[in-house]
DNA sequence: GTGGCCCAGTGGTCCGACCACTTGAGCCCA
DNA sequence: TGGGCTCAAGTGGTCGGACCACTGGGCCAC
């Protein structure tokens, strides 16, 4: 049976501040000489928990003002996790399938939400996509903005980020999906046929279409999967 | 323009012999003070960027043998995501919608994927659940216990996870939707549905079962639903 | 051969010192 | 009186040393 660590204890309960709402956005926590003397620990052991709840984005420390707490942590959050996931190589798959799982619904969602603005803005992307297309270009930046694009107009916060680190993770097998004749070109008329659906308000229409465009790169990524039919997100 | 910090220089570098995989899971890392005079540092600034590479779950100090890489971060990973989003009170929506995204798709792939084992583990819970549902307990376990194991024998690891951390998360809301005449029994009823699909091996009836489900829950937590029709997931 | 003790090496914690940065107050000059 | 500059106080960042708690291995005694 372990000890808690000292360090681990002071930054649970400064979280459980936070949590509690004790401490919002915005406000400077004790320094952390001051800190040290209420929790009665040594410096070293605050500066330890205050290391913890900055990796956990919940505080950011700032050289001469304080240590601040965070206003957004979700964002800082997700970036230790991509980082972190990109150590493991083997998820691929695993990814893609929540990627294919979260998608569909996400076109649903956004045919039925999306602003003029949003829709004004996918189509500029894929208005550059095209454009880079015609040039050769795998245009995978385009490809991320539209997908990233797609999930903001579906206004849900966590599952915005959550597949913008799917996406961010799965950047190499993507970039490996468009590249190869005719690839980009696929991509570019599956994502017209999305915002087509988007455009008309077609929850059914857009969720389908995101699902075939998905299908086609991943078949094109594993190519044996519909001989092999055990993938049950089709 | 702000430094970089010494900490978190020592922590990226750290950082890029894991992802390049030149340090493996299992792989002890030199010692704090050997690593000190290697980066040319002070053993507090080693230790702070240690203490990084532990909240992003890379790492693993263990007192008296020293520090490991980690062999599988999503589970170090997903819990600092946990404590974040705790940390931030009104993602329940967020959270129940992306629920519904991922969980229909979870039982249609356990009803391809089960094994016998799985569906006895089922089996016993529901068993579990209706003895405790029948001495008027609302049985947050066996739900809660129900639920992973469908998102379990998907065999998606990285879904799994996430699920597991959206149900925590989502714990107070679900206790709320058990509690009241006959839901706890409604709930049961559920369950047995979609067990009896994924019995069956009939996916779509599974992922329907399963949407019907949480769509009760839906109904019993957010009343006011079905009249704004806005819920794209149904 | 087994168990216990000791030692070396590790991380964990403490302490003090000093450095780099930020902010606010006070003073001086126009 | 207002603006600019300087200095001091307070903050986080880094360093170094000391000591404590834990772990594992080796050696010795029974």
């Amino acid at each position: 049976m372990r000890k808690t660590k000292v360090y681990a204890e002071v930054a649970a309960q400064i979280q459980r501040l936070i949590a509690d709402g004790r401490l919002k956005p915005g406000d400077k926590l004790p320094p952390e000489r001051e800190l040290a003397e209420v929790f009665g620990v040594s410096r070293t052991s605050v500066r330890d928990a205050i290391r913890v709840l900055e990796t956990q984005g919940l505080v950011e420390p700032r050289h001469g003002e304080g240590t601040v707490v965070r206003q957004i942590p979700i964002d800082a959050i997700v970036t230790p996790l991509a980082d972190a996931l990109s150590a493991t190589k083997d998820l691929t798959a695993d990814l893609f399938d929540m990627r294919k799982m979260l998608e569909p619904p996400l076109a649903r969602a956004a045919a039925l939400r999306a602003t003029g603005e949003d829709v004004r803005a996918m189509q500029e992307i894929l208005e550059r996509q095209a454009r880079r297309v015609a040039n050769g270009e795998i245009a995978i930046e385009e490809d991320n903005a539209f997908h990233y694009r797609i999930a903001a107009a579906a206004k849900n916060r966590v599952v915005l980020r959550t597949v913008d680190v799917i996406m961010d993770l799965l950047r190499e097998s993507r970039v490996r999906s468009l590249q190869g004749p005719g690839r980009s070109e696929k991509s570019l008329a599956g994502h017209r046929r999305i915002l087509d659906a988007i455009r008309r308000r077609d929850a059914d229409g857009a969720a389908e279409a995101m699902r075939a465009h998905i299908e086609e790169i991943e078949m094109s990524l594993f190519p044996r999967v519909h001989d092999e039919a055990i993938r049950p997100w089709s």
